[in-house]
DNA sequence: TGCTGGGTTTGGAACGATCCAGACCAGCAC
DNA sequence: GTGCTGGTCTGGATCGTTCCAAACCCAGCA
């Protein structure tokens, strides 16, 4: 019996299609394309051949049921911020998405909100529609990383466990400290003496990490701290007037920021007063957004190897989903500074 | 026969599970799932709460499978264009998942490059990995948009099929002439006389519409268009190079551009002469992207309305996956001004 | 009482792949 | 010739769901 043609335009090819034009049996394509070594030379080819005379790919929906697996990872999207230069998700996911096709996987995207970051998490998980996660947010004190660690379901975190240091997930980050170091080192070999720094508010982790990287390098060289810093929102309007405070009663002459939102708020301080940036008052931001690259005359900015993280949240991945599943320890990468005119 | 509990730690409940807990039939279990109004009333509760109970929801592949569909839109990204500012599709993105969450659907990403448009579209559709795509850059001639249509394969585009006014497919696109009369109109009212404009090569179709929006506000106030227009690439350079020529060859009082990419480079000049944007020199730019939401003093820029696209794609998707299919005609939208302190 | 018909419910088959155990078939040693 | 081995290949069972046709049940009516 031979397979009718149906009325939509394209059936596509089956296992036993292929099967049947190479006069072999089911499996032995099922091998071809899974296991090819397994084949003699001469009925691989004869399989290959019918593989490609009629444009098979092995049907996803079946390979999964029949593997449980759905060779999918979640990644859940928050809601652009309007009003902040916070687009580094744009690259990140690119690469994500990039690495993820080498090691044979696909990226899912699903959204969650604020109030409840588990929402959609356990949906996909039950439906066995992901195979693992990718999490992005653990500045959030991560309740997804613990609630996900205790369902056992396999994710990667972008960033580290802040909260829970030997908590056994994987996790891949950017080392914000060395970050800050870099920048305050770069302006202090410019011959900046007082350099302020804008950061985030105490609670947040992160910020005291990158915080710590501008102290470490003004103390390395024997110079304060005292009234240099200030911790606000990321947001563009508290950068402006943390910058505006720190000008009245600390007379610096180089700022280094958290993030590229509190630099442009900078830059907005320095407009109000007539101030050229890069010349009367350099200004590095962090992050290396599109912002950065390209508000006049190009703001300086710690980069985040973003590619690189994302590179290795897929190898941690492959990882977590081989057999036998292998963590390995979490990976913490370098960023560099991309210098332009502000500084 | 119980099921034996496996050795992982949760084995997903299935239909035979709950079948069995409330003491009805696969089947019936099922349609108390996919059609409620089948059962009788106390079935139908006694069952649910079986489903709660064991916290079941139905395997995606098995139904992928029986279905042959996957409940999920093919979404290709493109790479990150450094130096540009053009982030637009985070905001498009996030509303994508959004509306498609809410009609069932998951997007599922992938990449290509700029040489092969059509890489990756093959494969997912061969594997029947996606029930759909949307295509987004359909400035490219949109080459795909011919193949998806040849093969069948159902999509939707954001963008209008410039080359093939008559394309069967589904569309939604923003009027970019509107938007950029928006932009001009708003100078004149402020009182300019020369408004220039910047934008993309002639062979840019969406910049030839956008264009045709300048003109048409300037013509209506009986203003001349002419010296007052340059095309160039979509970077900062070459809106910045442009600018420059312009302002000594035909004084214009301010800028309307194709882009905020275009417009930043407006602002590079300006910079340069010592010329404060908004005061001197108005300047609009053309997506609101998050850099013009946060450069100083504030990019005016026209917005898309992203997230009223993404609803109508996925409202025209609905239609095309629906029995029977319907495609409705092209939806275009208008876009807005966001007003800030270059204007 | 028996038949009809609509509302409910059911069991078997099917979707298309992979897992698994066994069959087939040289080649080789005894 | 028999038995064993290892490399190839095969057929049946299975993953968990939905489709389909048929069975069931009970009220209504002749």
């Amino acid at each position: 019996m031979s397979r009718i043609p149906a009325r939509v335009p394209t059936a596509p090819p089956t296992l036993a299609d292929v099967a049947e034009l190479a006069g072999v049996s089911r499996q032995t394509v099922s091998n071809a394309v899974n296991n090819p070594d397994l084949l003699r030379a001469d009925t691989l080819s004869r399989v290959q051949e019918a593989i490609d005379a009629l444009g098979y790919s092995p049907n996803r929906a079946a390979r999964n049921l029949r593997t449980r697996a759905s060779h999918l990872i979640g990644l859940r999207i928050n809601p652009a911020q309007e009003g902040t230069a916070n687009a580094l998700m744009d690259r990140f996911v690119h690469s994500l998405v990039e690495s993820s096709r080498e090691a044979g996987y696909h990226v899912l995207l699903f959204t969650g909100d604020h109030e409840d970051p588990l929402a959609g998490y356990d949906d996909l998980l039950r439906s066995t529609a992901v195979d693992a996660f990718v999490i992005t947010d653990t500045y959030l004190g991560n309740p997804q990383a613990a609630w996900l660690e205790q369902r056992r379901a396999p994710f990667v975190a972008f960033g580290r466990p802040w909260e829970s240091p030997d908590s056994p997930h994987p996790w891949v980050d950017v080392d914000g400290a060395t970050g800050s170091e870099l920048a305050t080192d770069h302006l202090l070999d410019k011959g900046h003496q007082r350099v302020a720094w804008i950061g985030w508010r105490k609670d947040s982790r992160i910020g005291e990490d990158r915080r710590s990287g501008w102290s470490r390098a003004l103390k390395a060289r024997g110079l304060s701290t005292t009234g240099l810093a200030s911790r606000v929102e990321d947001t563009v309007a508290s950068g402006r007037e943390a910058s505006a405070v720190l000008l009245d009663e600390a007379q610096p002459s180089a700022f280094v920021c958290a993030s590229d939102t509190l630099a442009m708020g900078v830059l907005h301080t320095l407009a109000d007063r007539g101030l050229r940036p890069g010349q009367d008052i350099s200004v590095v931001g962090f992050d290396d957004s599109q912002v950065a690259q390209v508000v006049p005359p190009g703001l300086t900015s710690v980069r985040l190897p973003l590619e690189e993280v994302a590179i290795q949240v897929v190898k941690a991945l492959e990882g977590l989903l081989g057999h036998p599943p292998t963590v390995g320890p979490g990976v913490l990468l370098t960023p560099s500074l991309a210098v332009r005119g502000t500084s």
